[in-house]
DNA sequence: CAGCATCCGAGAAGATACTG
DNA sequence: CAGTATCTTCTCGGATGCTG
């Protein structure tokens, strides 16, 4: 890898921690991928396309990511509510490093590491369409 | 390659769930920080490396790494017990990933974005030295 | 519609003691 | 040295009820 940066130990853990930080929990990747391509959300489309999201979790989660700089809230101060997120330009460029990921994870197999082990995150939050 | 596939909104989202969860926790980067570059370390170099953590966070992970296919681990069944851990093949390929995110979050400031929202991951358990 | 407030359980993480 | 076992604590996320 021709990495323009030497990983110095400690150092480089400390921006990979609070790196991933941003990024941590188990909904702002998917809310993330929602919004990328420039696409404006509202509240209510995210609710709908995430299943299973809570309207708690969804608010501090783009809360957070407000606060990162990562997402951009637009409140219109209309009569019925209405407000809309769409990513920085920062946020935009997450992009290509989540695709890095995805195709790290696709590798797998690739690389003879063939393993299931796909032990779910919650052992059984099975709720869904009453 | 490039963009050998589209993001297609949910089913991607499932597989980003999927890779970060491999890399999630407080301490999976961390470990892997010291094992790139195709390094040799003992657990008790690790534990040296990575200040704070405990025993049982440190085997805790390192179990799931490698049952993940990203660590190896070494048990050389030896008298004073010598165990050492290095990253797979694959492991090894995750090293361009993590630098991309690395990339991305040094662009913060670059992108205008100048948020320091530093907010210390444990907010109030700050419980150490003495 | 887009939240906020509150209560609750599960899992992650920490501290400590013991072992081959 | 490299763990295992147990107990406690903390944080995340879920469920529910209430507002402007």
């Amino acid at each position: 890898m021709p990495a323009r940066k030497q990983y110095t130990p400690v150092t480089a853990a400390i921006d990979v921690e609070a790196a991933f930080q941003l990024l941590e929990g188990r909904w702002k990747l998917l809310i993330l991928f929602h919004l990328f391509g420039g696409q404006v959300r509202r509240f209510s489309d995210l609710q709908r396309l995430i299943p299973g999201i809570t309207q708690k979790m969804l608010t501090q989660q783009l809360r957070r990511l407000e606060a990162d700089g990562i997402v951009k809230r637009t409140d219109h101060h209309e009569v019925p509510p209405r407000v809309d997120y769409r990513l920085t330009d920062w946020g935009q460029a997450l992009c290509p490093a989540l695709d890095a990921i995805l195709e790290w994870a696709e590798r797998r197999d690739e690389l003879g590491s063939a393993k299931p082990a796909h032990r779910a995150r919650s052992g059984g939050n099975g709720r869904e369409t009453s």
